[in-house]
DNA sequence: CTAGGGTTAG
């Protein structure tokens, strides 16, 4: 055979099979036997490059080649999409376009992928609009490409339009429709064409259950999804190598919380992928069975540890920082030391976090000024951070740090910095801030910016600037914004704003309890008790419901979850016990009066009954202080999914100072640092 | 040289 021809045969080889140090070494013979002229060849090895990874070496080949044809250029742009680099991949489709080669259906094909991988639908437009005109939109894969191309930029219309519009389908027509259907919304959709290929007489395979399976875990929709999965074992599926069906009903299992279920599949693939691991493990732990998923965890540890990587790691970590278990958290973060993912910069970011949310600032401090690189991410979680814990100065001086360090803030950097403002009422420094904004040039402030600008001054009283805000801004305000201005009626008394606040409130969405709640409060503080309780009633009519509170604490690694008026806790009566003493202590020290006030404030309770009841965050401090041994200046640290209520803020300051004793509590807000009847948060929580 | 799934951290 023919040396050439040889050459090409084992430079597809290396493609395939992504051996590298074989390419380097067929790339050397090529050199060596007079071919670095070659087309052909040339086109092998930018192939070969790029899919081993080097896309650096593959572009090397492409510039010194001395003749390109359409296909060198195909080439170059599938290297940069394959390595991540659509924006790249396009632009070469660009550069294409001034010289002697015309894109044939490969790169088409390959330039609208690139499109629906960056969600731009102006670029895949332009794109489709050139098929059209070349007569490539009726060939068939570039059909399919210009469908999933709309379906990735969630131009769902448009790419249905161009479904029907082909008047030849085969099955990946079907399965990438489907495939763009299965976003919540479109759920439904997807399984109805899931039906209608087969009254076509299209046979589904293993990608169109993937998509059905989505669909049906989009939408909660477990019984469709179990005779889906009766149906695939009929079709004669098998688990034995990890299959994306398999991965698909295991996903599905675990987004309905049948971890059973999910278990069981799972169990039955003989080789098991990452993201079926991760499934399952943060399933369990979402369901706050943490020793379930650390079990499942250490068991991936031990078998398959080459498998671990940072998505692993660090959606982990950051189902112990939501939980704040600091000790698991920090198993992980021993582990990720000792492995190469564990360098991943996502991994570093989440254990930054994972400190900041356990009430551990300074060693996020720590690791933050050790870590070789930084990201935005890794700036704005330390900015978030210092802003729960009320560190306001720290935020902004962080924030001011990341420009010098060449690193600019990104639209969550700006937010995260206005909420530390906010909550430390540094207003003229969120002024300062948020002008800076409004004059980058690349940014445009969100709504949720104004939101933090509304808050900012709200908290300080200025309602009517506050409102002034709102009204001026070139966006259109949303239910939340006018929340935050209502809460700032709350705080200051603002009862007329408030009234006029709470009537466009209802107008938009008169089905959440919270606006009900919140409304009745603000009258009834303002000593209008009818209208509060008419409001009151409002809610019960409708049946409106809304998270429940949930507090807990760690006492001897173990975690106990409390709800409110909960008495499920072994130890409920001791914790009583405590509870009252303390109560008297607090009475006869310090003169506390329990704060009745506040049992109409909290935002969690709906009836006067339900405020007799103990709360959550007091059950688990209760624990805490049965459990304790309570040397002076003990740390007790109490965590609470919704915001911490006034009464129980009294509660612990009072606490606090008669058993010398500091409580940080973090709640869906920002940290409260208890010490000596003060807290941190200056009573504006 | 091309089309379909699963995608972490704020």
């Amino acid at each position: 055979m023919h040396q050439r021809q040889i050459l090409a045969n084992l430079l597809r080889s290396c493609s395939k099979n992504l051996t590298l140090d074989k390419g380097l070494k067929s790339h050397g013979a090529v050199l060596r036997m007079g071919f670095a002229c070659d087309l052909m060849l040339n086109n092998d090895l930018i192939n070969m490059y790029g899919k081993c990874g080097k896309i650096g070496s593959a572009y090397d080949v492409f510039e010194k080649m001395p003749e390109r044809n359409v296909v060198s250029w195909t080439a170059l742009m599938c290297a940069y999409l394959q390595n991540g680099n659509a924006q790249k991949c396009l632009s070469v489709f660009c550069q294409m376009g001034a010289s002697d080669s015309k894109p044939n259906e490969f790169t088409f094909s390959t330039s609208l992928k690139a499109s629906g991988a960056l969600g731009i639908v102006e670029y895949g437009m332009q794109i489709h609009g050139l098929c059209a005109k070349s007569g490539f939109e009726t060939v068939i894969v570039v059909g399919n490409s210009i469908v999933d191309m709309y379906a990735k930029c969630g131009r769902i219309a448009e790419a249905t339009l161009m479904f029907e519009a082909m008047a030849v389908k085969n099955l990946i027509t079907w399965n990438t429709m489907i495939a763009g259907y299965t976003v919540e919304e479109n759920g439904k959709r997807a399984l109805l064409l899931f039906r209608e290929m087969q009254e076509q007489g299209e046979v589904p395979d293993e990608f169109t259950f993937t998509s059905a399976l989505k669909a049906c875990s989009g939408l909660g929709a477990v019984q469709q999804g179990s005779q889906m999965h009766a149906f695939i074992i009929t079709r004669g599926f098998t688990y034995d190598a990890q299959t994306m069906v398999a991965g698909a009903l295991v996903d599905l299992y675990v987004k309905c919380r049948r971890l059973f279920e999910a278990r069981r599949v799972f169990e039955q693939i003989k080789q098991k992928n990452i993201i079926s691991w991760s499934s399952l493990i943060l399933g369990f732990a979402q369901e706050g069975d943490l020793e379930e998923a650390m079990n499942l965890f250490k068991r991936l540890r031990v078998n398959a540890r080459h498998k671990l990587d940072g998505f692993v790691l660090s959606s982990l970590i950051g189902v112990f920082a939501d939980f704040a278990l600091v000790g698991q958290g920090k198993q992980i973060h021993a582990l990720s030391t000792k492995i190469p993912s564990g360098l991943d910069i996502s991994v570093a970011n989440s254990i930054l976090d994972m400190y900041l949310k356990c009430g551990d600032p300074d060693e996020s401090e720590r690791l933050f000024n050790e870590m070789p690189a930084k990201n935005v991410i890794s700036w704005t979680v330390m900015i978030t951070g210092y802003g729960k814990h009320g560190l306001g100065g720290e935020a902004v001086r962080l924030f001011n740090k990341m420009r010098s360090d060449n690193i600019e803030p990104d639209s969550v950097a700006y937010l995260a910095v206005l909420s530390a403002c906010s909550h430390s009422r540094l207003i003229k420094e969120g002024q300062e801030i948020f002008s800076r904004l409004c004059n980058d040039r690349r940014l445009k402030p969100k709504v949720e910016h104004y939101a933090c600008m509304v808050d900012l001054l709200g908290r300080a009283g200025r309602l009517e600037e506050a409102k002034n805000l709102i009204m001026n801004m070139p966006l259109k305000p949303n239910i939340e914004i006018w929340q935050t201005l209502l809460s700032a009626c709350r705080i200051h008394g603002g009862i007329e704003l408030a009234r006029e606040v709470g009537e466009i409130i209802l107008r938009l969405d008169g089905d959440n309890t919270v606006n009900y709640v919140l409304l009745s409060n603000i009258f009834a503080d303002a000593g209008n008790w009818k209208e509060g309780e008419r409001l009151r009633k409002l809610v019960k009519i409708k049946g409106l419901k809304k998270e429940a509170g949930r507090s807990w604490v760690e006492v001897d690694k173990e975690v106990h979850f409390f709800y409110n008026g909960d008495d499920s806790h072994p130890l409920t009566e001791k914790i009583h016990e405590v509870l009252k003493e303390m109560e008297k202590r607090m009475k006869a020290e310090m003169g506390y009066v329990p704060g009745l006030r506040f049992a109409l404030h909290d935002v969690e309770d709906e009836s006067k009954a339900e405020s007799l009841r103990v709360h959550s965050e007091k059950l688990a401090i209760g624990l805490a202080l049965v459990h304790g041994r309570l040397e002076e200046k003990k740390i007790i640290r109490i965590f609470k999914n919704l915001r911490v209520c006034g009464d129980c803020h009294l509660f612990i300051k009072g606490l606090s100072k008669v058993l010398k004793v500091v409580f940080l509590v973090r709640d869906a807000n920002r940290f409260h640092k208890f010490e000596d009847g003060l807290c941190s948060c200056g009573d504006f929580w």
